[in-house]
DNA sequence: CTTGACCCTAATGTTAACTTTAGGGTTTAT
DNA sequence: ATAAACCCTAAAGTTAACATTAGGGTCAAG
């Protein structure tokens, strides 16, 4: 029960199998230890890095990326706590731009749904792009 | 001074000229105005499109998506507000969405860099991944 | 003891989003 | 009037992030 075979762990991250080796092979798993017959044996604690792989990928993180962010891991036993704290702060600025952007495209939409009587007649006036360029966004 | 030529337009949206044409082609841009000689002119307006493309592309929305936001605007004017409303709350729940998992990655690398005393010392307690873990993300 | 569901590697194929190339006109500055 | 800097189309090439295929072992159930 407690290691887990690449289907296994596929089906609870729901992340193809190729996936997964393919993530090996892109170090942004660690190569995991083999049964005896050469199958791949993963501890419990993959689940959550892959969770977290997909996670956030979805918010535009590209693989690249989310390889420097496990790496603070990796390299935190090899480098200092202020090499370490400065690429924890550069992600985290770049982090907090993205939330603003996204929350300037939010209150854009939600004017926009709001404005939007949700009536069956046309719907000239709405506009995603209107709504930003008047000062919802800089 | 009203309308802009292809390398205008690239130049002051720092977007490559190939890929303005790319844009047309996939119909994120509406097709510009043409010059007696054949040249692209485009608008003011295609200042804003151009820009929040490249922002919500930041985000980690596909030019798919992005096309669906920008259709807001067109169709619009030849569907039922009710539609329009429709496609904007369903945008607006997912980009909350995507501002509540950046937020729970934004206060895992808060608490990361908090921590982290940004000495010279090795820093072998500062695992983001750790903090990841730790019910920072659910 | 075989059939179906797994696992392996290595190689090739796919899709999105571009970029580059080829081949050719146009405009601008000298 | 010619070179440098633009513009055009059409087509082929590139990169990231997978998915699929080929060819082959492994294991649990009936």
């Amino acid at each position: 029960m407690s290691m887990l075979k690449i289907g296994q762990l596929a089906k609870s991250t729901n992340v193809a199998v190729a996936t997964l080796r393919y993530y090996e092979a892109q170090k942004l798993l660690q190569r995991p230890a083999r049964a005896a017959n050469g199958y791949r044996l993963y501890p419990q604690e993959t689940l959550t890095q892959v969770r977290f792989i997909k996670r956030a990928q979805a918010l535009g993180f590209s693989l690249q990326e989310i390889r420097e962010l496990l790496f603070l891991k990796v390299e935190a036993t090899r480098h200092s706590c202020h090499e370490v704290k400065q690429v924890a702060e550069d992600k985290l600025s770049n982090v907090r731009e993205r939330i603003l952007e996204l929350q300037s495209i939010e209150s854009a939409l939600a004017t926009l749904a709001n404005k939007c009587c949700g009536g069956p007649e046309m719907a000239a006036g709405c506009s995603i792009l209107r709504e930003l360029d008047e000062g919802a966004i800089k």
